[in-house]
DNA sequence: AGTTCAGGGGTTGCT
DNA sequence: CCCCTGAACT
């Protein structure tokens, strides 16, 4: 328990409160996880049994990390407590319990590329427009719905008739998914709520987890929500969150559950965590006044007890070039110091604006690593070979089949899985038996070698079945055929043998799966669906010493010496699309928060006065939350005096024009609209507005506009 | 069947 | 401008 001698009073009384519900906000670099970790080492001490409590996260991540925190702190065997992710615990539970909900025993995963295609199968069949409506955007729509718990009949009773066309193809998914043996990420959860319908299954977990602890509680969905709630009615529930970096509302987070905590659980005790041991006082003290912008908020203060800190820098760019040297040759600068290239992050609002970046990171030989981007479950040769594994394990595994019927080439084109889709759909049929019914001599070909896969490595290992499945299928020689990327897909089919034979072997010394370990049987199907859950890290060269760059999403939970947040210019950070709504601006202020909390000893902040954005030029204005840092912790990098045209005054209280960026006003033709952008500012420009018609220029003084509030 | 071309669209992304 | 997608081309 060595780590509780450094525990403040704040936290060593979250960790030490009473049995009963509990809420703790934990400031950014507060040493939540530390809390975290500790309450559960206090809760052992106090003698409770391991296998009584329930410890849940977001990510696979934050999971293990804990883990291994917590393996650190106690001695005993923590083989029996569940620690995991909202998913993975909801899997676990369903692989028990699937009888009770009339799931197969080896019911799959479908990861979000495996439902996309699905959805995007179903549109075509019912020959819906993809221009109007892309099945990534539908399939994204299906996914709120199952954050929110609605299946399509709620979706018809709470949603317009806007909603109308998507409820056939929402009803037609999950039909679908139902024949083959198939579950999404919304399933595992909803499945697992619905658990809780049956007394006797509720009963047996709330008498098991006598303690239940959550972290990011804001990031909790409602139907993630409503499963603690049911799982935790004896009220031993400790959850930690904060309000003020909850940046997922776009995902169906739901900050109102942090927020309506104490009402749910009558007699929660709430300990704020807002001692922060990462970043200097003038950090925390920009974050904090941005931050205060925000209206609605639980309220936290970060302070530091250490002393001094340098000031927030400001750099004025040009343009996005300009930004970008600038940026690197402060790394130089870093290093030239002694620094190292990985504790220096670039943190963006939107992943275009890494290309600047990584061209003058080239341009200066400055070895680099973007966070993002294909992980690597989510590749195709690894999800091509996983589809042939499927199979084996499941013929009727639609999804899978499809993926690979014709992969590598053999002839089975568009016309004759168009053929086979409508024999299975007019017969009630999988696909796999709509192709044996066809009986056709190509497609037997393909019906033959799954069957032929099957028998070969119905005894062998994991790593064997996977190797055999690569080189029987001929997936391997294919995807190592010529061309610029070959080297890698093989590179990652072998790291594939890799990750099976690995699995294989933490088998039986994997803590995660407790006491729940499933039969040796079950192995393929467990590797298949840990591959759906855990996509893996991203391209390799993780070990090289590079500099950060990241999206500030990717950013939260990350902490880095030097951090240069980057773009900050009204319809970039905040974005456009979220300048028209009060929520969306709060959010993005949230974003801003995370970001600027992220530095340990210096933040620089950049804005560029002109940004080559979809192919055009556009001048830009200063963000608005650089307006909000306290101008005596603001150094500005470059005088404005030096600056080469008028800028916008970073600190100019009103533009020049009655319309700023992001006002409503009226148009007595085109009716409402909103301030996209201007052309060469004052009285005598021109704005751009965002009518319900579509953009329009507009010069100012030829028709009245009217500002609207 | 694999390659090339035109068109559209462009925020964030865990499980 | 750059990337992805789908259709047309060889």
């Amino acid at each position: 328990m060595s780590e509780w001698s450094v525990l403040n009073p704040r936290q060593m009384e979250a960790v030490t409160l009473p049995p009963g519900p509990a809420l703790v906000l934990a400031g950014a670099g507060s040493g939540k996880t530390r809390v975290l970790t500790s309450r559960i080492a206090h809760l052992l001490e106090g003698g409770a049994h391991p296998g009584e409590i329930l410890a849940v996260t977001f990510t696979n991540k934050a999971a293990r990390a804990m883990r291994e925190r917590l393996d650190g702190m106690v001695a005993m065997s923590l083989r029996a407590l569940w620690m995991g992710t909202f998913h993975g615990i909801a899997h676990r539970l369903l692989r028990v319990q699937h009888a009770a909900l009339g799931l197969p025993a080896d019911f799959q995963v479908l990861d979000a590329d495996d439902s996309q295609r699905l959805v995007r199968r179903i549109m075509r069949e019912a020959q819906m427009d993809e221009k109007q409506w892309p099945p990534r955007a539908v399939a994204g729509r299906i996914g709120r719905w199952k954050d929110e718990g609605w299946g399509p009949e709620r979706v018809q009773q709470y949603e317009g008739p806007a909603a109308a066309p998507f409820i056939p193809i929402y009803s037609a998914y999950e039909a679908a998914k139902k024949r083959s043996g198939l579950v999404d990420f919304g399933d595992l959860l909803l499945y697992a709520l619905r658990l809780w319908e049956s007394p006797e299954i509720l009963d047996h977990y709330q008498r098991r987890f006598q303690h239940i602890l959550v972290d990011e509680f804001q990031d909790t969905n409602t139907v993630q929500y409503a499963w603690l709630k049911g799982l935790a009615r004896h009220g031993q529930i400790f959850v930690v969150g904060d309000d003020d970096q909850s940046i997922y509302a776009w995902r169906g987070a739901r900050v109102e559950n942090l927020l309506r905590f104490g009402e749910d659980f009558a007699g929660t005790r709430v300990v704020r965590l807002e001692q922060n041991y990462r970043s200097t006082a003038p950090i925390l003290q920009a974050a904090n006044a941005v931050i205060a912008h925000n209206s609605d908020r639980l309220g936290k203060t970060l302070w530091t007890a250490e002393p001094g800190g340098e000031a927030i820098q400001l750099y004025t760019a040009y343009n996005e070039v300009d930004e970008a040297r600038y940026v690197v040759g402060r790394i130089q600068q870093w290093l030239g110091a002694g620094g190292r290239r990985s504790e220096c992050a670039i943190l963006y609002r939107s992943n275009a604006q890494s290309r600047a970046f990584e061209e003058a990171l080239v341009r200066e030989g400055m070895p680099y690593r973007v966070y993002g981007g294909l992980r690597f479950f989510e590749r195709a040769e690894i999800k091509d070979t996983l589809a042939y594994l499927r199979l084996t394990a499941n013929r009727h595994d639609d999804a899978s089949f499809e993926r690979v019927v014709n992969v590598p080439a053999r002839g089975i084109g568009a016309v004759s899985a168009e053929r086979l889709r409508n024999l299975a759909r007019a017969r009630g049929l999988s696909l796999w038996q709509a192709a044996g019914e066809l009986n056709q001599p190509k497609i037997n070909t393909f019906l033959d070698l799954v069957e032929d896969l099957a028998a070969r490595t119905a005894e062998a290992d994991l790593g064997e079945r996977v190797e055999t499945v690569l080189t029987h299928t001929g997936l391997r020689e294919w995807h190592g055929r010529e061309g610029d990327r070959a080297e890698g897909r093989l590179e990652n089919l072998d790291e594939l043998i890799n990750a099976a034979r690995n699995y294989a072997q933490d088998w039986s010394a994997d803590p995660h799966l407790g006491d729940l370990a499933p039969q040796p049987g079950n192995m393929l199907s467990e590797f298949l669906t840990h591959a759906a859950l855990e996509a893996g890290d991203g391209a390799g060269d993780a070990w090289e010493d590079g500099v950060q760059l990241m999206s500030l999403h990717s950013a939260k939970g990350l902490e880095f010496p030097l951090v240069f947040l980057v773009g900050l210019e009204e319809g970039l950070f905040p974005h456009q699309r979220s300048l028209e709504d009060p929520q969306g601006l709060a959010e993005e202020r949230r974003l801003c928060y995370v970001g600027m909390t992220r530095a340990m000893r210096l933040l620089v902040v950049s804005h560029a006065e002109s940004r080559r954005l979809h192919g055009s030029e556009r001048m830009t204005l200063p963000s608005r939350f650089l307006r909000e840092v306290p101008r005596e912790i603001l150094q500005e990098l470059r005088p404005r005096a030096r600056i080469s045209r008028p800028a916008m005054p970073l600190r100019a209280p009103a533009l020049e024009t009655p319309f700023p960026l992001g006002s409503r006003l009226q148009h007595p033709v085109f009716g409402e609209g909103v301030v996209l952008d201007y052309a060469a500012g004052g009285r005598q420009g021109r704005i751009q507005v965002q009518f319900g018609s579509g953009s329009k220029w507009l010069a100012l003084g030829v028709v009245a506009l009217e500002r609207l509030p």
